[in-house]
RNA sequence: GGGCCGUUAGCUCAGCUGGCAGAGCACCUGACUUUUAAUCAGGUUGUCGUGGGUUCGAGACCCACACGGCCUACCA
């Protein structure tokens, strides 16, 4: 029993083959038009001479109407729509009976002078037209267009036919990248590309995905961050780099969690984490000012101001403040948790003092940094690669960016002491055995800065998150343009 | 990993207490030379996610599974 669909593609197939008896190419293989439809709509503007003149078109018909011996077409291409109008005394019987031949979802070029009809609509109204590429589908409805979430991220160019703001978005996305990048190229950084197949997955604390090289006869692991080869950079004396690349993470996917994301990293040779700070709000300032033309940006109901300087504090005032406990009064794992118990919190046995320190940040701080906010200084437990406070060596100098709740930037005064660098390797390894998400020693990580590491500042923003807070988006599906989905067989 | 919810025409969705599978859009035929969610008249369209079970009878009830969503857990 032939089904709707099997029909719909069934009569398209049949007028494809039409077309080609009458000696038309359906699939020709160029089309030049004189204007894009964005162009188009200037010069009609405009006015003169040029809004009189023949033009030609070319775009995916959206939508079509006829009325007998008169039809019109709405045309759409690079975000823009037009109308196109077909006279049969214009185009002649002969033609006008082919565009019969033409479906919704075909694209289409069109040649002919603009006007616009009695309601204002500018409209082209076309000599003659081509057939541009055959479609054999039928799209999805117009008006309520397509709303099935796992449709729109299994066929994604569906989503970006039918939902305008859908690609939108992804503009914004792109807008936004290129703005990280002038900034960054504007202050003398360099851009690289470091391996994603890495003997070690170092940089971070994160499970990550193993591959295998045949000819090499070796495992690899897909990278989990960009940190180590960016610091051999340094090293190397590139003073100022930085890579936007894709990173891997075998981990739970959720609606902050996709288990590929892009992660921007840069490093700045002679600056700490003050100057990393004051990077992070000239960067998030220069970005919402370029591409959404204003430093306040809207977040779900808020509003929130991005303009510098944004609010510091350090991580203990603001745990002390948002739930009492000082950390700094429990010195170990022990007398700090079973301070958590009595708040009536869980606490699970097996974790460190810096691990418990998180919990607390991210149960009772994190959620209620609405404005951006600067949380500074860090138990050195939880940041193998970060240095030690000044005047503090339980803490290092780091920092993590919150705004609207959403942790957006991470930072530190990098470790370039590889005495210290090695023993944190070496606790960390004492401390976490058998679990896989542990910084591993990287010998030839270390070899390269014992040869010398300059003092740097280091930063780490994760490109989705702050796609998601600047374009206003509470899923990190929807500024990822394929996000991660489970196979399905059909 | 756990909990809750969802899956019906190409798309958007109804479908009551278990009793013939529905609407709008799209598509097809006809009318219409300024329409624009065009309009008017007529028509076609189903593996009700998959597999079992209960029942005279299942889209609906029960069980399992698949995929998706949200929450939770995990997670720099």
């Amino acid at each position: 029993m032939p089904s709707r669909l099997k029909d719909i593609t069934e009569q398209r197939v049949e007028s494809l083959k039409e077309l080609r008896s009458q000696g038309i190419d359906p699939y020709p293989h160029t089309y030049h038009p004189s204007h894009s439809i964005k162009a188009a709509i200037a010069l009609y503007r405009q006015g003169g001479e040029g809004a009189s003149a023949a033009i030609s078109l070319a775009g995916r018909i959206l939508a079509r109407r006829s009325m007998g011996k008169m039809s019109f077409l709405d045309i759409h291409g690079e975000g823009e729509k037009i109308q196109l109008c077909f006279r049969r005394d214009t185009v002649g019987q002969e033609k006008y009976n082919l565009l019969k031949k033409f479906d919704i979802g075909d694209f289409i070029g069109a040649e002919g002078t603009l006007f616009q009809t009695r309601t204002g609509e500018l409209t082209l109204e076309a000599s003659d037209f081509t057939m541009l590429s055959k479609s054999l589908h039928p799209l999805p409805e117009k008006w309520h267009g397509l709303a099935d979430i796992e449709i729109r991220y299994r066929q994604r160019y569906l989503d970006l036919i039918c939902n305008e703001e859908v690609k939108r978005i992804f503009t914004l996305r792109s807008k936004i990248v290129t703005a990280i990048r002038s900034f960054l190229d504007d202050r003398e950084f360099i851009e690289v590309e470091t391996p994603v197949f890495q003997s070690r997955a170092g940089g971070a604390l994160a499970r990550p995905f193993i591959t295998y090289h045949h000819a090499l006869g070796e495992e690899f692991y897909l990278r989990i961050a960009l940190e180590l080869y960016l610091k051999r950079l340094v090293i190397g004396g590139f003073d100022r780099v930085y890579e936007i690349g894709r990173t891997f993470r075998n981990e739970g996917i959720s609606v902050k969690h996709n288990p590929e994301f892009t992660l921007l990293e840069c490093y700045q040779a002679y600056s700490d984490y003050f100057d990393m700070m004051e990077l992070v709000e000239g960067m998030f300032f220069h970005i919402a000012r370029e591409v959404l033309g204003s430093p306040r940006i809207t977040y779900g109901d808020r509003i929130i101001d991005l303009t510098p300087p944004w609010q510091r504090i350090t991580l203990r005032d603001a745990i002390k403040s948002h739930c009492g406990i000082d950390f700094e009064d429990y010195p170990d794992a022990a007398s700090l948790g079973s301070r958590m118990v009595a708040e009536g919190m869980e606490v699970d046995a097996g974790k460190g003092r810096g691990k418990l320190i998180d919990d607390l940040t991210s149960t009772f701080v994190e959620p209620y940094l609405t404005e951006p906010t600067f949380l500074l200084d860090y138990p050195v437990e939880i940041s193998p690669l970060a240095k030690r406070k000044r005047g503090n060596d339980r803490l290092v100098e780091r920092f993590e960016g919150f705004i609207a709740g959403i942790e957006i930037a991470n930072a530190f005064t990098e470790l370039n002491d590889p005495i210290d660098q090695r023993e944190r390797f070496l606790q960390q390894a004492r401390e976490r055995v058998g679990d896989e998400e542990v910084e591993v020693a990287d010998e030839d990580f270390l070899q390269a800065m014992e040869y010398g590491m300059p003092p740097t500042g280091g930063l780490g923003i994760g490109i989705d998150r702050a796609v998601m807070l600047l374009t206003d988006q509470q899923s990190i599906r929807d500024v990822i343009l394929f996000p991660q989905l489970k196979r399905k067989d059909d």
